[in-house]
DNA sequence: CGCCTTTGACCTGCGC
DNA sequence: GCGCAGGTCAAAGGCG
């Protein structure tokens, strides 16, 4: 499957000056602007320096279009490499998945390596079949480490906290820094329910240290918090863990690729991402699109290289 | 004042 | 048996 054909990564930053130049005073005169307006540009255009300050709008255009086009080539590498990690995966788990979930591990701590985080994550299986790797241990943990779940969250790349809101309420116990993660790895209680036997672990992927990993060991024995109940400062508004969030950041606007899947749909085939469909396909322009007209930095470029524009070619009329 | 976080000490399982 | 590492406990302090 190539994913770099998910979404078209060029943003299609359509700035014919013919389009400027036919539609402007069109525009003008159908809304009765065209006395205010022209005697704005002519003003600026007799300037003694708007000349220099059109050039150097069309030199922030040129720049703005080529860190555009270096971000869609960054895009694209990076969709293929993770096409290609997954590829690997794929084949890697379908000759060794079986029968590594049969053998018991002898290392405790088999979860923490980040091949099997990956093998969860790309298959948005939010539950694993883990059951007999746990019941090696301690006959009191048998009883709540019956259901184990994983989440991954992405969160703003200055927030260190390692707080995944998922709607119930926790209160932390421990941390400990592992050795294979430099991060220290949080453990948390359930405390909606004094009886309530979840825990969680939440620690920093050591891949992208954006990307909290959350474990969930075991099942509540409460019904789901009330947002009313939930409304607090650390309380969530989302409901239910999330199984996967898989984001592509950038330093200007973050796009977030939602993978995650229903639970019910464990099957492999369709565990892959339908984003062939027009629905995701559409779904994901629209978050494109709306992720990059809420930042300000791009608005404010776009504005300078259409304002830029339209001063090149009504100079250029002028002339 | 109660709840929560922090953090060092302690416990436990596993490999050598 | 010993050391290492993950997991848990509980006292102390912070905060609303």
């Amino acid at each position: 499957m190539d994913y770099s054909s998910w979404v078209d990564t060029s943003l299609d930053l359509n700035i014919n000056p013919l389009r400027v130049k036919s539609e402007v005073p069109v525009d003008a005169e159908r809304f009765g602007m065209a006395r205010e307006l022209k005697p704005a540009f002519m003003d600026f255009q007799t300037k003694p320096t708007a000349k220099e300050e059109t050039g150097a709008l069309v030199v922030e255009m040129n720049r703005v279009s080529e860190e555009n086009r270096k971000l869609t080539e960054m895009l694209t590498v990076m969709c293929e490499s993770y096409n290609a990690l997954r590829s690997q995966l794929m084949d890697y788990m379908s000759k060794n998945g079986e029968k590594e979930l049969l053998a018991p591990s002898k290392k405790r701590k088999s979860e923490s390596s980040n091949n099997n985080d990956n093998n969860i994550a790309m298959n948005g299986h939010s539950e694993s079949s883990s059951t007999d790797q746990e019941s090696s241990k301690k006959p009191r943990e048998e009883v709540i480490k019956d259901k184990i779940s994983k989440a991954y969250v992405r969160t703003e790349a200055g927030d260190k906290s390692l707080i995944v809101k998922d709607g119930y309420q926790w209160r932390k116990y421990g941390q400990k820094v592992t050795r294979d993660n430099p991060c220290p790895r949080a453990y948390f209680k359930c405390s909606f329910a004094p009886s309530c036997p979840v825990k969680k672990k939440v620690q920093r992927s050591i891949d992208d240290q954006s990307v909290l990993v959350a474990t969930y060991e075991g099942e509540h024995n409460h019904p789901y918090p009330s947002m009313e109940a939930t409304s607090g400062s650390n309380r969530s508004l989302t409901r239910g863990p999330v199984p996967c969030i898989a984001s592509l950041a950038s330093s200007g606007p973050t796009v977030t690729l939602d993978l995650a899947k229903s639970k019910s749909s464990n099957d492999d085939s369709s565990s892959k991402p339908r984003a062939d469909t027009p629905e995701v396909r559409k779904f994901l322009v629209e978050q494109m699109a709306s992720s990059l007209t809420k930042d300000p930095n791009f608005t404010a470029a776009l504005a300078a290289a259409i304002s830029g524009r339209m001063l090149q070619q009504s100079h250029s009329e002028k002339w």
